[in-house]
DNA sequence: ACATTGTAGTTTGTATGTAAAATGTGATGC
DNA sequence: GCATCACATTTTACATACAAACTACAATGT
């Protein structure tokens, strides 16, 4: 993480850290006194940094009432995978389309440090390993602002859904299809790539959702 | 527009229409203390909306020394463009497939205002009818992401290029497009209407970016 | 003439004071 | 016992004061 001058911009990274980290989480309250205390420092540049994330999307914020930690719903997480797939299937074909040794390399790299993840069993971060490889797809396609939109999406799903709920088994069937993925694209065979996409996509929310909104009905119930 | 409680966001749209409307241009300088004494207000909320509007890549930031209108560059104008396109290609076949009379009417709509927009020669918020035609479509999918992202990217394009600059003709010609691609939307033709965007798109981009990219090398040359 | 340093002025960056809004709690009346 | 109102506490919202950083320009020295 590059140095920031600016306390705006270095409190914005601490609480979205925390957010990923889930030391704060869908639904909690975040009062800007007492993360000023906590950060060491004034309530302006937290004031900012809260103002910048409740634009985003990340915090819901009501005037005069405050910020809390946004809560995904259904329909949101449905429509985030809708457009994680679009992107997905769009970006694959200008990838290969523009596929180098060194693209393929970082690609196979960022395979690699998934199944790492996967295989020491430190399941906490295993999710944004797997962002980085299907943002290294991205990349290949030498889009500047893919990268970007790619990684919020993700993130956005994933603030919610937890990697460690997920059955270990299904982490390691992960690293069966991005074997395929990898493979379909370093033939450069882009309806295979596009169909594992595609599968890859559907597995996963097939295995994500049910963890998250039954919970919550059961809850409600 | 609807009624903010909280100047920070009054501020922010305040900002972002002045960016819309052309009064501040790419590569001005914004300094606190006058847009403060423009709008009427302190300080603090000026600088809240500034610092998101840095975040969001709309403003260019340096510590210490402040903010500018970014100017978007070659590169990023292709960018963004790929990525519309993206998006565009996949969201209308999800379109066509949640077709409703009501959605189809609303396009259509839509498209007349443009039609209006050109005929009447008011041009300065042509590009804002036309970005509404195609978000319509995308409306008609039901994705709850998928408008601000895309009224995002459109924006970010059409902040560099400006409608006025453009032959007459080429609105007349735009008209005639949107016909075509409504129909294909209405005979729920998705190839056909995919073909229709693609070629929309590319010739948008044949149009505009000799405007920008050609009067920028000549005053460099 | 050129480079360097010093200084004044401008602008950003952070902290804090104060007012206004909302929430929660307890007392009061029915 | 329940609802309602008033007050106290909490929290946001905005303004402003002060400090630190940068810029520009002029003066000095080589």
């Amino acid at each position: 993480m590059a140095e920031q001058k600016n306390l705006t911009l270095k409190v914005y990274n601490n609480i979205k850290q925390m957010m990923l980290n889930y030391e704060i989480v869908p639904g909690q309250r975040l009062v800007f006194v007492d993360l000023a205390k906590e950060l060491g420092v004034s309530r302006t540049p937290v004031n900012n940094a809260l103002s910048i994330l409740a634009k985003e999307g990340y915090l819901d914020f009501v005037p005069n009432q405050g910020y809390s930690v946004h809560k995904l719903t259904l329909e949101e997480a449905e429509s985030l995978y809708e457009i994680r797939l679009i992107l997905d299937l769009g970006i694959i074909e200008k990838a290969i389309n523009h596929l180098t040794p060194e693209g393929l390399q970082n690609i196979k790299a960022k395979k690699k440090e998934y199944e790492a993840s996967v295989e020491s069993r430190v399941y906490r971060h295993v999710f944004q390993k797997d962002m980085k490889f299907h943002s290294a797809i991205g990349e290949m396609a030498r889009n500047i602002y893919f990268r970007d939109i790619y990684t919020d999406i993700y993130q956005r799903i994933f603030l919610r859904f937890r990697t460690e709920q997920l059955a270990p088994d299904r982490l390691f069937d992960i690293i069966d299809e991005h074997d395929r993925l990898y493979n379909a694209i370093a033939d450069r065979d882009i309806p295979l790539a596009k169909k594992m996409v595609k599968e890859h996509t559907e597995i996963s929310k097939k295995n994500l959702f049910p963890l998250i909104f039954n919970e919550v009905s059961r809850r409600i119930a």
